[in-house]
DNA sequence: GCCGTTTTCGGCCCGACTGTTTTCAGTCG
């Protein structure tokens, strides 16, 4: 996947460009560059079946970037950027990622000082020489310092997994102010988005000051960023940034609309707005001065002649379209979620027993789960062999019977060797109701062929964590999903969404080509512990994220049709 | 640089907070 790559090389045009005071092309640079990394598709395999005329069609891409985008997947690079960057040989990047710095001021310090990176702007702090520039103060020297210390904290994202509890734990101390009237977490959390890199939350009340008052004294805040009658910002000691909103109670919906985001999306509706003769703000759908619509957000997404799109979908990636011919589909929910295919135990690397984990599962309503150790020449810690596998399908028979009110299948997560075959015999993973099979090395090479293989034996039914990735530490593994996608079909074999913190794997475009590809689905805690049964409510976010229905994914089926479908 | 069932030219989403200013630019989301 190049577009991520493509997204950051336009977005540093972007920012050179208003280094030096460009109008207007900034702003498309950037639009584009949010427009590609928001694509469902690679770009390069996009250039590759339709050349520049596929590229265009991208919207915000017109002919230049389209021909910037083709030189650089032809030749790496892209001269223009190259040019613009001997002129004015700056660290945007780095030295915009410092709180209150962005390329203006980036740019008063290379006139000013030659400041290039954040080397030389610690030490122009450190001769006092910022102050002395106009709209500069000690105080900005002072924050910049401050600020440097966090800068590679606040540049990762974290799994949204983790921050689930952080969450919680807020709101539950908000909610216990009796002066919140109404509260929810908004941004990219209610989004559900794989990696979270703020938190946002909207809270209605009459009493602005004692929100904000008690908010920023809460435990856990290590430094307030900004406090107003309106919005404060807090790093918290985990280093996570949350913003708090409040406002009154009647424009919820259109507070909670705006600052759910995405922005691309909040853009592209406050576009369909204007086209009416509105205007969309946090404060309220307006036509001239008067509110038409501001406490829900249904009600405005009404107004503006469109379906209210889920949260989850909210990315401008074919929502609104689909919102505004009333074809949005009908996306999966937690409560038809009837099991768990994915889920270890002692036996292998997990920390509780088969029958704790049943009981866990069975506590949080499941009606079965899958239990799938690691196996064979893996080795991670006490994988099963052949033997143990078959001693653990006895045991499984036998907890079956002391746990009623949940299956407890047999299964396990076999590693795909080298040359695509399964590293436990045909003849064992017979015995087992569900095998999961995944790679666990050769995370360099092209791994296409050896998936399909693995998914052309008819006893393999689900593919584990496909494409390798690990947020924040591993890229994915080289793959022609496409290829993948028509084995997985006409194997019938499903693709695992791997909703492990760190995995999320699938992430939400491959789901989406996925789904619109009908190839079915399994979500997969991955859970090494009763702690993990929660991971599951990022995972069905996942799945929703990428369009699901209840009938793409396998974990929706009753147990009865699930053995069929695995026969 | 991009885009258009009002436009192929003339516009580009909107508002809060901060630090520095004496009314606002820059940054952020």
């Amino acid at each position: 996947m190049k577009n991520k790559q493509v997204a950051k090389l336009l977005r540093e045009i972007g920012d050179l460009l208003e280094l030096r005071d460009v109008k207007f092309k900034p702003y498309a640079y950037k639009k584009a560059a949010m427009a590609i990394e928001s694509l469902s598709k690679d770009v390069s395999s996009i250039y590759k079946e339709e050349g520049l005329k596929g590229l265009k069609k991208i919207s915000g891409v017109g002919q230049s970037i389209a021909e910037k985008i083709e030189e650089f997947l032809k030749t790496g690079k892209i001269k223009y950027l190259e040019k613009e960057k001997k002129e004015l040989p700056v660290d945007i990047d780095e030295l915009t990622a410092i709180e209150g710095m962005g390329v203006k001021k980036v740019q008063k310090l290379y006139k000013k000082l030659k400041v290039k990176s954040v080397a030389d702007l610690k030490k122009a702090i450190k001769q006092k020489k910022i102050r002395r520039i106009a709209g500069f103060g000690e105080k900005s020297e002072e924050r910049m310092l401050e600020s440097m210390s966090f800068v590679k904290k606040t540049k990762k994202r974290m799994p949204i997994g983790y921050i689930f509890p952080i969450v919680s734990d807020l709101v539950k101390q908000l909610k216990q102010l009796k002066q919140v009237q109404k509260i929810d977490v908004a941004g990219s959390v209610r989004r559900m988005k794989e990696t979270v890199g703020d938190v946002d939350i909207l809270v209605a009340t009459k009493n602005p000051k004692v929100v904000m008052d008690s908010f920023t004294k809460f435990k856990g805040v290590k430094r307030v960023i900004a406090k107003g009658a309106t919005r404060s910002s807090v790093r918290l000691e985990t280093g996570i940034q949350v913003d708090i909103r409040v406002i009154p109670l009647n424009i919820y919906g259109s507070a909670l609309q705006y600052f759910t985001g995405s922005k691309a999306h909040s853009i592209a509706v406050r576009k369909i707005a204007m086209k009416k003769g509105y205007k969309l703000s946090e404060y309220g759908l307006f036509k001239g001065k008067k509110v038409i619509a501001s406490r829900t957000e249904e009600e405005i997404y009404r107004k503006l002649g469109m379906q209210c799109p889920p949260p989850e979908l909210r990315e401008d990636t074919g929502e609104i379209e689909a919102a505004q011919k009333k074809k949005l589909p009908t996306l999966v929910n937690p409560k038809d979620i009837k099991g768990d295919l994915h889920v270890h135990s002692k036996w292998s690397d997990g920390t509780n027993t088969i029958k704790e984990m049943a009981q866990a599962y069975k506590k949080a309503g499941y009606k079965y789960i899958a239990i799938t150790e690691h196996t064979g020449s893996l080795k991670i810690a006490k994988a099963l062999d052949s033997k143990r596998l078959l001693k653990q399908v006895a045991e499984i028979k036998k907890i079956n019977r002391q746990v009623p009110g949940i299956r407890i299948l047999s299964g396990c997560e076999v590693n795909i060797k080298a040359d695509g075959n399964p590293d436990i015999s045909d003849k064992i993973l017979k015995q087992l109701d569900i095998v999961v099979a995944a790679v666990h090395s050769g995370f360099r090479s092209n791994n296409t062929k050896r998936i399909i293989k693995a998914m052309e034996n008819p006893n393999i039914d689900i593919i584990g964590h496909p494409t390798g990735v690990l947020i924040g530490k591993r890229a994915p593994y080289s793959l022609n999903f496409d290829n993948i996608l028509d084995a997985a079909k006409s194997s019938k074999t499903a693709l695992e969404i791997n909703c492990f913190p760190t995995r999320m794997d699938l992430g939400t475009f491959h789901i989406k080509e996925a789904v619109d590809a009908k190839v079915m689905l399994a979500i997969g805690t991955d859970a090494h512990s009763v702690d993990h049964v929660r991971f599951m409510a990022s995972g069905i976010g996942l799945a929703r994220r990428g369009w699901c229905s209840k009938g793409n994914l396998l974990n929706t089926m009753t147990i009865e049709r699930l053995k069929k479908w695995a026969r």
